[in-house]
DNA sequence: AATTGCTGTGTTATCGGTAACAGGATAACA
DNA sequence: TGTTATCCTGTTACCGATAACACAGCAATT
């Protein structure tokens, strides 16, 4: 592997030309600096994380902490992985993984976090690095989310707009602003619609939402649609609407919410709300690369938007 | 963060004696070296990773290289994330994640592959450092896997013993080893027990476990097992017996294989033989670190036993 | 007593970068 | 022309570890 020395003897300039170059080109004459990077190019320069982080006292190591129990865990966090390690690469950084199970940190730049509640509060303003929350959250920290709000207004309305008469919400019983967020959208739609919102929290279960429908088949008339806070409820009520012999998605339709791999696992596949999470993945690495380089300064929040992608459980 | 020196100040020797302490403990007397483990344990002594690395001219970096597409895998690497995660992070080891999208290395000390099929062996043979893999395979690279042929062996012996007349394998329709010694378990014990093999091999996708099913109802008397390599398949055998009617477990049971989160998807949740997806993630850290230790030296393989974990859908 | 060998410890140089400082060249000003 | 400021580039020291070597102390050998 060629070294800052090689290409700087290579381009006839010292090392810390080159290491100028790098980390503060307007510090350097134009001319110098095609050299140099000519020199960096022809031998394929890339250069030493290690030392690096060793000069920089930095560790380029970001930790990902994720509190969520994983066998109640959606697929969800490999997409938002892959995002993230990909986005790291860029800038020599590497991943560490952290669960409850071993926090015992190493050391580290900054922190990504996901799967937060909010009895983890006392964690996170606890730790002493850049941290970067994946979720949307009311304690002041940065986060990447979806658009949660935004995102059930525009299943309601794609839900109205397809002739179901009666759109009953089954949301997620956990106060988190995620989930009140979903609700809010939801009800903002119908009641500019002149509907009356119908709202149920469950446990995120398939089997809640499916024991749900079992018990209550009686109160929903043909023509209704089940808006679903996560396709994992969706998966439910698909289940047992079959059961009951209703028919999808003419009599009855279910939209879910998240749009990673639940949504084909059931029959017929879930029209859900698509979440991008390998590009909110890459968007947390972003935002904490740059909050470690701009000393822990705050960055505010980003938030994507959701796509509707039609399944067979909707008209 | 206390460093080397500070530990050698405070146990009154030079650092070189500290480091030895460390990595070579039987070229120091032992008066020293308790005397040297009190003052890193009254100072909190973590070693520095970077100046590590760039010390012994190691990245301090394994790459995870998943071969396979994400969107049709199941939950599955979570778990194989988390082991190997864990594990590395005890030797302050970092872990960085590879998908075919972005193979452009950056460096590391060694590899970790999965997802792999037969036309990636160039690509791993092109690895210029340590690899384990994590799937058996017939190039001859040491692996980590499952314990199929036995898996399979134990799940046919249960379906016999639970009385179950017919036992029709569903296989997964790949030219790949696991897949074949999955098959041989199966074909092994039907032979001990003077039983013919019945086999099917499919895509692995649920939808054509379903498809099949619905095909050839008229086939399979009731006292049928369907013995499904995967969890997947066997969502899709549930879903179309039910569909027929066909009464779980008592008229036809169903067995998947891996116990990662798709066996609780389907309803009732499968019987399945559950792999030990976590503990190989470990074991993948382990010998890939050891073979790095020891300048590449081949580690021979490891399988590990499944647990057939009881659902509801056999007797 | 002198030589040899073995243990165990310290000294030095090095890994590949970066910050801080030093100093040469040129432009701007008196 | 001499002084000062500005801009660029090079030199030096250092980040925190480790390997290679040097060497002191002691036992065994002659």
């Amino acid at each position: 592997m060629a070294t800052l020395t090689d290409v700087a003897k290579k381009a006839n300039v010292s090392k810390m030309t080159v290491s100028r170059v790098i980390n503060h080109p307007e510090q350097v004459r134009d001319e110098l600096k095609e050299l140099v990077y000519e020199a960096m190019r022809e031998l394929n320069y890339r250069p030493n994380a290690a030392a690096k982080a060793l000069a920089n006292k930095r560790t380029q190591i970001i930790k990902l902490l994720i509190l969520e129990e994983m066998d109640t865990t959606e697929p969800y966090y490999m997409f938002l992985l892959t995002g993230i390690a990909n986005e790291l690469d860029k800038y020599a950084y590497s991943l560490q993984l952290l669960t409850r199970n071993n926090v015992q940190i190493g050391d580290s730049d900054g922190f990504i976090v996901c799967g937060m509640r909010r009895e983890d509060e006392t964690l996170i303003k606890s730790l002493d690095k850049p941290v970067v929350l994946f979720g949307q959250n009311e304690m002041g920290t940065d986060f990447i989310d979806s658009n949660n709000e935004e995102s059930m207004a525009k299943a309601t309305k794609y839900a109205i707009e397809k002739g179901y008469e009666k759109i009953v919400y089954l949301g997620i019983a956990i106060d988190e602003p995620f989930s009140h967020s979903r609700e809010k959208g939801y009800i903002k739609v119908m009641n500019d619609y002149g509907k009356k919102p119908c709202i149920y929290n469950l446990k995120n279960r398939s089997r809640y939402s499916a024991a749900f429908i079992k018990e209550n088949w009686g109160k929903f008339s043909e023509n209704t649609l089940f808006l679903c806070a996560s396709d994992r409820l969706g998966l439910g009520v698909v289940r047992e609407i079959k059961e009951q012999n209703g028919i999808i998605p003419e009599d009855y339709g279910v939209i879910g919410h998240d749009g990673v791999f639940l949504d084909q696992i059931a029959y017929p596949h879930l029209t859900t709300l698509k979440q991008s999470i390998t590009e909110m993945g890459a968007a947390c690495a972003r935002m904490v690369l740059k909050k470690v380089n701009e000393e822990g300064k705050a960055q505010g929040n980003q938030l994507f938007e959701t796509e509707l992608k039609r399944g067979g459980t909707t008209r």
